[in-house]
RNA sequence: GCCGGGAUGGCGGAAUUGGCAGACGCGCGGGUCUCAAAAACCCGUGAGCUAGCGCUCGUGAGGGUUCGAUCCCCUCUCCCGGCACCA
């Protein structure tokens, strides 16, 4: 009898499968099969894989073989996401060309892939390095551009000082760069931005369309844009006359106003506060509220805040109120300047009392006591019945805040309006090893947009990669000097090249055609392809990638080139795999790399640990599955070899010998199980279910019974989750003609998976007494009888009296007593 | 602070969503084989009581609904994740 030994199955089969080009994706137009998409977000060549890698690949690859199974023209995938700062930080370190670094480690994770099983299609492998892939990169730019979605401007920015860039909002974690950790710092610049906020709403209503997001990504999208539907009322500078909007999501407090906040930043303080003889007190709190990165405010007060000496006319009262400037108030959101209702409003509440300003109740809770303003000690922010607000007293929230704007529009005193938190995507990134901004800014044309022929703009590789002053393609001599486009005079390129979230923007789309000359892709290509099957990956992509790619094929759908307005309908995210409660990192020396195991134990094996480890969106904690030895000989490598030798014994043995009906039914319904937990992607049920199979097979054949239909059943049933140990069995032992990974899924007999007999729960007050197999179509009276025939439950009910049955035929009798 | 998600043996996790809690696996204990080890195989393994048939307790804590609650409702504790002056 054969020895299970990994190491000589997988290699051979790694060959075979290639040399038989398996796994290609089909685009023959006589092929009728219904397709499925199996999309796995593709890595970054930062070396080799690692074990996040191993797991959400492996998940990935058993949704691709599954559906390929099920009769599905699958397209699975691969390729790489490779721009990036990591590469020419390498290239600093060390003086490799960030393309060398990159390809290396492309080369490196192809390798360990096709090791591992996965069945990509790797004729269409992309990277977004690839001048074949930027110059589509560049030609959305000049779009996007030309649809006005493209546009510079100059604002405070995040700056991180560390990697020398700028950073979108969304790459700034509690102040911190993304990326390095380095607190971000605010600069003003002028940088390129893609125009998010025209989608705001759409991304939010869109949402509907995604019923198999999990839950918690749609609301931290949600979050992030922020959608709030409020009014914008316009309040007059009484020394000045000037008119100043402000956002409000409680119109129904304007009759509490007691002062005015400015945000430090507003372009209108420093006239204000000069006209009002407080700048010299002003200037200090801005030049704080300036050094301080833009999203961590940890160091400002909220108390904090000068009277400008100036005074806001109250739109609905006429009431005079006093002007403020606190950096409580935030510049980019709203208008940059807000009434303040201490009564109805936590923060107004606690600037009042600390400045003195006087509170004014105007909502009444329905129950409890009345609010009073002098006396109240924290802000009311809840509903309630509109008091002191003229004509509308007694109005009631939420209605009340209709009325209030309905009146406001119709007085010409302010209009509803939605606002929202998420910002424009800043784009520009200062550093090299990304697709250059396809602009070129000329003194009389302005900017212009790179003529489609001329693309793609391809980075020089004779370049200065040291860090310091400006980035290394605006220093180089020659690259950027060009003729202008439009008029041929002497211009300049942008030197800036794209955030790599705008290369994975669009990934998935030139899957579909990664050959395609003349365009993105081709768009009968991406009709057929598109929308993704399944989607995979890591939740850390929950805001940044997938609002970005939502945001694209938006855009492409207005532009006619989709029709189709979400990508991704249905998403999974793997959990992290961590070390002892921690994520795995070099610098904590907890480290464990998937390839070594795959060498020591089998692919197959290292699959099966990710697999079986709990359910696919939970964290896997490699020391608590694993133990203190990472290299330990894992549980599922002894059950592959128990399948391994049940199998072969099974095969030696034949159909001569009957297999036992209580195997066949456990085939039959084996096939049911894993079927449905396949389909619930609930991959370590699925598996516990084929060890329960393989333990009855084991029992069958020392019994002296055959066991091939079993056999057969689970080599067919472990194809998706195990490849390799599959494809031998079946083809060497089992002797089958074609892989395992092209044959048809096994179907269930509905007869075989009934039971016959099932075990009768009898119960006295809830308790189990007794257990009675019975058939499985016994009449609610025949169970009754049984029941109470029990000596067990007889013994139970001693001398007390039943007051009630409770018969659930064929499952369940409780019998309730009294006494 | 706000918003989500959790809490089940020594460990990872099951439980057809109101009907046998702990499937399956890891670990551990005992055994077979072996000169020995590894591997493999067999038995046991929630806690307590009991010679035994069995009995009692048990799904973070407390209460409730129900014939019956890991599952539904209320209160609380702790853990994880996201957002955090967003007016």
């Amino acid at each position: 009898m054969r020895k299970y030994d990994a190491s000589e199955i997988e290699p051979k089969w790694v060959k075979i499968w290639e040399e038989e080009g398996r796994h290609r994706a089909s685009d023959d137009p006589a092929d009728t099969r219904p397709k499925f998409y199996a999309l796995d977000m593709f890595p970054y060549p930062s070396g080799d894989l690692h074990m996040g890698h191993a797991e959400a690949f492996s998940g990935g690859d058993v949704v691709a073989r599954y559906r390929t199974r099920q009769g599905f023209n699958v397209l699975h995938p691969i390729g790489w996401d490779a721009f990036g700062l990591p590469a020419e930080n390498a290239a600093i370190k060390r003086g490799v060309p960030p393309a060398e670094w990159t390809y290396a480690n492309i080369e490196q994770q192809a390798a360990s892939f096709k090791r591992m099983g996965m069945s990509f299609d790797w004729s269409r492998r992309l990277n977004t390095c690839d001048p074949s892939y930027y110059r589509w990169t560049q030609w959305l730019f000049t779009k996007f551009f030309e649809r006005g979605l493209a546009y510079r401007k100059t604002s405070p920015v995040n700056w991180c000082p560390r990697d020398a860039t700028v950073l979108a909002n969304e790459q700034v974690i509690q102040g911190a760069c993304e990326r390095c950790g380095t607190m971000v710092e605010r600069r003003d610049l002028t940088q390129w931005f893609y125009k998010i906020t025209d989608y705001a709403q759409r991304l939010v209503d869109d949402m509907e369309q995604l019923d198999a997001w999990p839950e918690r990504v749609k609301l931290m999208q949600r979050n992030w844009i922020g959608r709030s539907q409020g009014a914008e009322v316009t309040f007059t500078i009484k020394e000045t006359g000037e008119e100043i909007p402000v956002f409000t999501t409680r119109p129904d407090t304007l009759w509490g106003v007691t002062f005015f906040v400015f945000s430090v930043e507003h372009p209108a303080v420093r006239r204000l506060a000069e006209l009002g003889g407080t700048w010299d007190q002003v200037k200090p709190l801005l030049d704080k509220v300036r050094a301080t990165s833009m999203n961590s405010r940890e160091e400002v007060d909220t108390k904090d805040g000068v009277f400008l000496g100036t005074h806001a006319v109250n739109p609905v009262s006429g009431e005079e109120i006093p002007c403020y400037a606190a950096p409580y108030v935030l510049m980019g959101y709203g208008t940059g300047a807000i009434m303040a209702v201490p009564a109805h409003d936590e923060r107004d509440f606690a600037f009042a009392r600390t400045h003195g300003v006087p509170v004014r109740a105007v909502i009444q809770p329905r129950d409890g006591e009345p609010m009073d303003g002098d006396t109240m000690t924290q802000a009311y922010a809840g509903e309630g019945i509109m008091t002191n607000s003229g004509p509308f007293d007694g109005e009631e929230t939420p209605a009340s805040i209709e009325k209030v704007v309905k009146w406001l529009e119709q007085e010409g005193r302010g209009k509803g309006t939605v606002n929202f938190r998420l910002r424009d995507w800043l784009i520009s990134r200062q550093r090299y090893w990304g697709a250059p901004i396809p602009i070129i800014h000329c003194p009389t044309c302005g900017e212009v947009a790179v003529p489609e022929s001329d693309l793609p703009v391809e980075l020089p590789t004779d370049v200065d990669f040291e860090l310091g002053g400006e980035s290394p393609l605006a220093r180089h001599p020659s690259w950027k000097h060009v003729a202008c486009p439009t008029c041929g005079g002497e211009a300049v390129r942008d030197t800036d090249t794209m955030d790599t979230f705008v290369d994975s923007s669009w990934y998935y789309l030139r899957y579909c055609s990664p050959d395609y000359p003349d365009g993105p892709f081709d768009p009968a290509a991406v009709a057929k392809w598109m929308p993704v099957g399944q989607y995979t990956g890591g939740v850390e992509h929950a805001i940044l990638h997938l609002l970005y790619s939502r945001f694209f094929t938006k855009v492409l759908f207005d532009m006619g080139m989709v029709s189709f307005t979400e990508p991704f309908p249905k998403l999974m995210n793997q959990g992290q795999v961590i070390y002892g409660g921690a994520s795995m990192s070099k610098s904590k020396g907890n480290m464990v790399e998937p390839m070594p195991i795959v060498e020591r134990w089998g692919a197959d094996s290292v699959r099966l640990i990710m697999l079986f480890a709990g359910p696919f969106e939970d964290d896997i904690d490699w020391k608590l599955i694993a133990g203190d030895d990472p290299g330990r000989r894992p549980g599922v490598h002894s059950w592959l070899s128990r399948v391994f030798t049940a199998v072969g014994e099974a095969a030696e043995r034949g159909f001569a010998v009957a297999e036992p009906e209580g195997l066949v039914r456990l085939t039959h319904r084996t096939i049911q199980w894993v079927t449905a937990d396949l389909e619930a992607f609930r991959i370590n049920v699925a598996i516990s279910k084929l060890q329960v199979l393989t333990n009855e097979i084991r029992v069958a054949l020392d019994g002296g019974s055959g066991a091939m239909d079993a056999a057969r059943t689970l080599v067919q049933l472990l194809g998706p989750l195990a490849p390799f140990i599959a494809e031998e069995l079946w083809r060497v032992d089992l002797g089958q003609p074609d892989s395992v990974h092209v044959s048809a899924w096994p179907v269930f007999d509905p007869v075989l998976v009934m039971d016959e007999t099932v075990q009768l729960i009898v119960q006295v007050d809830g308790r189990v007494r007794d257990r009675i197999d019975v058939a499985a179509d016994i009449g609610e009276g025949d169970a009754l009888a049984l029941a109470k025939a029990s000596e067990n439950a007889q013994r139970a009910v001693g001398e007390r009296e039943i007051v009630k049955e409770i018969v659930r035929a064929p499952k369940l009798v409780n019998l309730v007593t009294r006494g």
